[in-house]
DNA sequence: TGTACATCAGTGAACGCGCGTTCACTGATGTAC
DNA sequence: TGTACATCAGTGAACGCGCGTTCACTGATGTAC
C-alpha cells in the first residue's frame, strides 16, 4: 500500500526537507522510523499536546537529541507524520477505487465494500486522524494537504460512478461523488471525537451505523432496486 | 431561547457548583458573565490552550485573581461554558422542534428550516463547539453532556416524524430520527475543522452543500413526492 | 590491511520560557444596633 | 441616621511547574592513502 506515491517518503523530496533531516544513514532512517510510529502509538493514548518529547524519544527507544537531530521542532514530527499518512492515503486510494478492481461490480457494491473500509481505517487510526484534524483547524497546511486527499478520493470516486451512472437517479454524477465522500468521511470523523465510549442508550450500534451510512449514501445518489438496499 | 431550562444557570443548581461558585452579590455575578463572555468570544479566534487565563481576565475588564475566585481552576471555566451553550441548545431544541410550531408542516419543511438553523448556529459558535468537541474526545464528562443533547435532539425529531410517518418510506422511525440528527451533526462538526477557508477547487459551495444535506436526509428516509425534493 | 581523520548519529543533564495558580492586600457592599 | 464590623469582590505581582529546546560530549560509520 505504497506505491504509487504522489509524495514519497522514501526518497526524501524537496517538501519533505522542509521538516525532516533527511537521513544520511540506514541507522539514523531507522530511528526515523520509529519515532514517528511511536508518536503515532503515543496519539491512540493522549492528544498531541499531552505527547512529551521526550516520551516519544523514550518509547522509540532514542532520545530527545536524537529527535532534535532529525526534526527541527515538535511540529516537524506531526507534519512528518501527517505527511506519511496522506502519502499512504493516496496510495491506498487509488489501489482501493481502481477502476479495474470494480469492473462488473454495481454501485451498491462498491459503496459497501468502500465504506466499510473506510470505518475500520477510522477506527484503527483514530488517535492520529484526530490528532490532524484538530490541527487542521488552525494550520492552513494540514487543512490543504487533507482537503487535497478528499479531492483525490472524490475524483476516484466520480470516475467509478460517472462508468455506472445509469444506476442513479442522482442528475450530477460529480456532485453526487463530492457529497458521497464528505457525508462518509464526516460522519467517521464526527465519531473520532464523539465515539470512543459505545453509547448504550443508542438504538444504533456501530454496525448498524454503517449499514444506514451506506443506505443513505446510495439513498442519496439515487441507486434503487438491487439488493444493496435491503440490508 | 432560555426558560425551560433542564440544568438552569440563574439558579445554581448542585451541578453547577462543582464548577462555579455561585456569585453572592449582583456584581460578582456580572463579572461571571463578562468571563464566560470573554471566553466565548476568544475561542472563536484561538484554542482553548492557546487562550491565557489572564488574556481572558482583561478582555473581561477583569483580573487573574477575580477569575480564581469564581471558577476552581481554568478548566472550571470550560465546563460552566459547556454547561450554559448545552442549557441553552436544550432549550433552543425544546422551542424549534415544538409539535405546534408545525402543525400542519410536512417533513420536508421541518428539515429545510431546521437544518438551515443548526448550519447557521454551527458558523456563528464554530470556535466554541470546536473546543467543545476537542475536550469530549478525552473528558467523558464533556462527551457525555454533548450525547445527552444529541438525544434530545433526536427524541424530538423523532416526535415529528412519528406524526407525519406515512410521508417516509423508511420503516423505523426512531431509527430514521437518530440517523438524521446524527447525519446533520456530524457533517457540520466536521465543517467546523475543515471549513475556514471556503475551498475554491470545490464544486459545492457551503450554500450548495446545506441543500444537499437537506436533499440527503430526506432522501435517506424516504421522503418523496413534494417539492421538497426539487430545490 | 591498517591507520587517521571527518562526519554522522546519539546521549541526557541543564536551561529557560510561558502560563496556571497563589496570596497579601485594597476596595465595595451589606448588616447590626 | 450614623457608625462599626464582617464578608464579598477584585487586584496584580510573584511563584513554580512542566516541557520544549540546547549543547557539550561520546560513540559509530565511512573514506582516503
Amino acid at each position: 500500500m505504497a506505491l504509487p506515491n504522489p509524495t514519497p517518503t522514501e526518497a526524501p523530496s524537496r517538501r519533505t526537507l522542509e521538516w525532516v533531516r533527511p537521513p544520511q544513514q540506514a541507522r539514523s532512517r531507522a530511528t526515523l522510523d520509529r519515532l514517528l510510529d511511536a508518536a503515532e502509538r503515543m496519539l491512540s493514548e493522549k492528544s498531541w499536546e499531552e505527547s512529551s518529547v521526550t516520551e516519544i524519544a523514550r518509547r522509540a527507544g532514542s532520545s530527545v537529541g536524537a529527535f532534535y537531530s532529525r526534526f527541527p521542532d515538535k511540529d516537524g514530527l506531526l507534519h512528518a507524520l501527517h505527511e506519511r499518512f496522506v502519502a499512504e492515503a493516496f496510495a491506498t486510494t487509488d489501489a482501493v477505487l481502481h477502476p479495474a478492481r470494480w469492473e462488473g461490480a454495481t454501485i451498491g457494491e462498491i459503496m459497501k465494500a468502500t465504506v466499510a473500509f473506510c470505518v475500520q481505517i477510522y477506527r484503527e487510526r483514530a488517535g492520529l486522524i484526530r490528532a490532524f484534524m484538530i490541527r487542521a483547524s488552525s494550520d492552513p497546511m494540514f487543512r490543504e494537504r487533507t482537503l487535497q486527499l478528499r479531492r483525490h478520493m472524490t475524483e476516484r470516486l466520480r470516475a467509478l460512478i460517472l462508468a455506472r451512472r445509469k444506476e442513479l437517479l442522482h442528475p450530477a454524477p460529480a456532485i453526487a461523488a463530492e457529497f458521497t465522500t464528505r457525508l462518509v468521511h464526516s460522519m467517521l470523523q464526527a465519531q473520532v471525537f464523539l465515539g470512543d465510549t459505545p453509547d448504550p442508550s443508542s438504538r444504533l450500534s456501530e454496525e448498524q451505523m454503517t449499514t444506514e451510512l451506506i443506505y443513505a449514501a446510495l439513498a442519496y445518489m439515487g441507486v434503487f432496486g438491487t439488493d444493496a438496499l435491503d440490508s
